[in-house]
RNA sequence: GGCCCCGUAGCUCAGCUGGAUAGAGCACCAGAUUCCUAAUCUGGGGGUCACAGGUUCAAAUCCUGUCGGGGUCACCA
């Protein structure tokens, strides 16, 4: 149930009235307003701007609109009172008895409260993290993590049909860096002296186990070959070695994607995708051979002007036309990617969704170009060329990409250098070792994506109750709290009875009762704008305030104690009470699974 | 230099895609605990929404320009 969307449809309903009796023009529109909780509670449970919106089109004044509105749905049953305010605004104050049935309504639809069908089924595909496999998750890789996840989470709440996955970038020269880093770990293992690691080469002592084990499984045999016969061989060794090591850090923070799709896989085993892609491309018209400017605005020695494979991506409005094939012959990265991008549109997905760090904004034009190239849709652009938005629109299928921004590493306010020479390479394992998977899941989640984000691991473990995520924890818990305290002296009043379910609510009129019910009331719209926006920090600031809403009630409870939600002497009011409680509880606690947080019963 | 992001209270940030008198946390000041968990609550001070124009009934939000901070710019991934 959703109050909004409810209210509009009487007021669509009030539009459709006046128009047949010829107070309004037969021909007005009766949708492209807004309901919305107005900031200043003495306005109203809800307020619309339908009459603005409409005064242009019926050539009528905004309060003469209303005005008429207003007669109409002040006979509505479920109306206490509506008014008329400034340039034209419509507030509408609904009775008691509504918002009673609407917390009903909740804990009737219980954990299904608040899921959209928004998705309407529709498949989408989240690619999220995509670490390098070369080593352990780094903190780095955290904040689009638990974004991509949650945004995940968020989506197929909203009634989309998710797919989590994962591009495991095991091709190219970082896995043959990992594995001339692993042979040489392979070396000491059998006894060599290998002394300091080399330059360039990953020195990270999680390889020594992977060189142990490769000893094990081929004894000295590898020492004789040359470097191109045993490359092949360790490095698929390491990757499977660390890929479990990724996937083992991924879970520390709960995150469990569905597919891994391996970039090597593309040209392996006699077919080539990546041909096959760029095929696909070269029918429609946009690859061609040919040169490069040489960039701008940094000097490159090693820049060298030559003919090559490029894709017309200024076709779509990027800066450049990009390349497909290195000088030695082989596919670029790009080229890897755009073939995995045209398997992901083969098969099915409607919408795409990459998760990218802010270091990679620069590659934003050449991917949608691609799928735009692949979808027959459009990379939106205004007047000047500008991007109007990091999504493509109009074809078969459309990508959206997100971006989330650094995280900025402190100890004690003093920003941290990560480095891996001085041992203070921190882990995403270490943190969640140290702080604890939910703080750091809500940390990253209590920030706008593209927003820069300050770390510190001071404040998030020894103050702890400066993270948030405690704050909305404690008001769960608090909630389970009243319940136990309650069945001492009341023991039928158990959270999923119908004493609870089925409570006479007519007693709740306190304004922070009301008041709480109205910001339960707001969840499934909040659902549906954070998704359409794709924007999951939505939810964590939601739930933070529903939080403080509840610890205000209750803590009213201590100078007025006819507030209390337990009265010992009265049953009815004590049920009553309980039932808003579970609603809102309800709420959090399906808010926080969203969140991929846990909603504990108890805080001690 | 090109492109992209950011600029809101002393600090860190929200602001529901254009709504009414711009909010929260931290910090500071003053209070609340014989009382359902004080990991909590109540009150107070604190603002040229970087700046200047424009669009309209209405702009922190959209457009243009300027200033400041950050990111990025073939052949890496």
């Amino acid at each position: 149930m959703d109050v909004f969307a409810e209210i509009e449809s009487r007021i669509s309903a009030a539009l459709e009235a006046l128009k047949s009796e010829g107070d309004l023009p037969a021909d007005l529109p009766t949708s492209g307003f807004d309901v919305e909780t107005p900031r200043d509670p003495t306005h109203g449970d809800l307020a619309s701007n339908v009459a603005m919106v409409l005064a242009k089109p019926a050539r009528m004044k905004p309060r003469d609109i209303a005005e008429k509105l207003q007669a109409r749905l002040s006979a509505d049953a479920d109306v206490a009172s509506v008014s008329v305010a400034g340039p034209g605004f419509l507030n509408i104050t609904l009775k008691p008895a509504f918002w009673h049935r609407l917390v009903q309504a909740i804990l009737k639809e219980g954990g299904g409260y608040g899921r959209s069908t928004l998705g309407q089924g529709k498949t989408v595909d989240i690619e999220y993290v995509s670490a390098n496999p070369t080593g352990p998750m780094h903190v780095g890789h955290c904040r689009g993590a638990v974004f991509g996840d949650v945004l995940a989470n968020l989506l197929a709440f909203a009634g989309f049909d998710v797919t989590r996955e994962y591009y495991v970038n095991d091709a190219g020269g970082q896995v043959d860096v990992l594995a001339r880093s692993v042979f040489l770990r392979y070396r000491e293992a059998l006894g060599e002296d290998i002394g300091a690691i080399p330059e360039g080469l990953y020195p990270g002592d999680y390889l020594k186990p992977v060189g142990e084990a490769l000893a094990k499984e081929h004894g000295a045999a590898l020492l004789e070959m040359p470097e191109e016969r045993w490359l092949p061989t360790v490095r698929a060794f390491a990757i499977d070695a660390i890929m479990p090591m990724i996937r083992d850090d991924l879970a520390a923070l709960n995150i469990k994607h569905d597919v891994f799709f391996s970039e090597a896989s593309l040209t392996r085993g006699g077919s080539d995708k990546v041909k096959a892609a760029i095929d696909a491309l070269r029918a429609k018209g946009l690859i061609y051979e040919g040169r490069l400017e040489k960039p701008k605005g940094h000097d490159d020695e090693e820049w060298e002007d030559r003919e090559q494979t490029l894709f017309k991506s200024t076709e779509f409005g990027d800066e450049a036309d990009r390349a497909l094939m290195k000088s030695d012959g082989s596919y670029t990265y790009f080229a890897g990617d755009v073939a995995y991008h045209y398997d992901k549109l083969q098969r099915g997905y409607r919408h795409l969704v990459n998760v990218f760090g802010a270091d990679h904004i620069g590659y934003i034009p050449r991917m949608l170009a691609v799928v735009a190239a692949f979808t027959g849709g459009t990379v939106e652009r205004d007047a000047k060329g500008k991007l109007k938005s990091w999504a493509t629109s109009g074809g078969s299928a459309d990508l959206a990409i997100k971006v989330v921004n650094l995280v900025k590493l402190f100890k004690n306010g003093e920003p941290y250098k990560m480095s891996k020479r001085a041992g203070t390479f921190v882990t995403l394992r270490d943190v969640v070792d140290e702080v604890g998977r939910d703080p750091v899941r809500f940390m990253m989640l209590y920030r706008k994506e593209l927003e820069p984000l300050d770390f510190d691991f001071a404040k998030v473990t020894e103050q702890s109750k400066d993270n948030p995520v405690f704050y909305v924890q404690y008001a769960h818990a608090r909630a389970a709290s009243v319940f136990r305290n309650a069945q001492e002296v009341f023991p039928e009043l158990s959270p999923d009875s119908p004493a609870v379910l089925g409570a006479d609510l007519s007693r709740l009129d306190d304004a922070g009762e009301i008041d709480l019910i109205k910001k339960i009331a707001f969840f499934p719209r909040l659902i549906e704008g954070a998704a359409k926006a794709e924007e999951p920090h939505r939810l964590a600031f939601y739930l933070y305030e529903l939080s403080s809403a509840l610890h205000g009630q209750w803590s009213r409870g201590n100078d007025s104690p006819h507030l209390r939600f337990i009265q010992a002497d009265d049953g009815v009011m004590t049920a009553a009470r309980l039932a808003l409680i579970a609603a809102v509880q309800q709420v959090i606690s399906s808010g926080l699974s969203v969140l991929g947080v846990e909603a504990p019963e108890s805080m001690r």
